[in-house]
DNA sequence: AGCCTTGCTGATAATGATTGTCAAAACCAT
DNA sequence: ATGGTTTTGACAATCATTATCAGCAAGGCT
């Protein structure tokens, strides 16, 4: 059976008190700032846990690194994402689903999943950009 | 200026020939079974080039890796994956776009990018699933 | 409470993709 | 052909992630 560790509520934890996506590194980084003497492979374990159980959302950085959130809600859902600062918009779904579906359907593929992801620079990140560029 | 080598012809040309999305490892075996002496790391250099001046496509496969394709043209569009073996069908732009850069605009970002893509299994790789599990 | 079984943890090694290094080779305008 | 520059490629270095595996601890049981 699985069994309830501090560690893992730890790492639940630091994803809640956080609002954007963040890599198992950093995480790990963010716990041992706290003062927890958990163990980097832990963490790696446990958000893929969480992933798996659906209670965090997990993609890629387009750097490649994989990255983890508490989302508000485990319905399938996507997001709108910073890719200066990490804040994370939750989307709605949307009629993209259904294309999304039709267009595997009418290609004879079965088992269709889909990535769909926005990234770009939030208020705030835009601003500051169009400062430094004066 | 930009220099024209036989090896980033090479690298050009097992793109074409291949069908589907491949990794710069794959794309190197292959090259080397052909007997080309090409080195790794220039296909790689070659592939990032290939990606920036838009003559290639990239995308990342849900295990991380870099993939790339040669892509019939090099207008925006999106792709429908087999991921079993790499069968790739372009998807036409669709309202998906719009949508896209909707919500972006719609929460304050600005300089959106969206990453979309359809993974299943293509109709032959269906059938013989569904086979194996007899 | 004490014991036992078994999953969980963590230090570390291993893996594997990607990038950095830099001397030698290839390009190309002159 | 020559020379300044760019590109190549063998190899080392990075970096995220996974595998190991012995020791620890959660939970069930008595
Ligand atoms: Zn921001
Ligand atoms: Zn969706
Ligand atoms: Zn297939
Ligand atoms: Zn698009």
């Amino acid at each position: 059976m699985k069994r309830n560790t501090w560690q893992r509520e730890a790492v639940r934890g630091a994803l809640d008190a956080n609002d954007g996506f963040v890599s198992a590194q950093a995480l790990h980084s963010a716990l041992h700032a706290t003062g927890s003497p958990i163990g980097l492979a832990t963490v790696y374990r446990a958000l893929a846990d969480l992933a798996t159980t659906g209670d965090a959302d997990s993609l890629q950085s387009p750097e490649g690194e994989s990255l983890y959130r508490a989302c508000s809600t485990n319905e399938h859902h996507h997001h709108l994402i910073c890719r200066n600062c990490g804040l994370t918009i939750e989307i709605e779904p949307h009629a993209v689903e259904q294309w999304a579906n039709d267009v595997a359907v009418a290609n004879g593929f079965t088992q269709a999943e889909h990535i769909v992801d926005v990234f770009g620079l939030c208020a705030a990140c835009s601003a500051l950009t169009a400062a430094s560029t004066l």
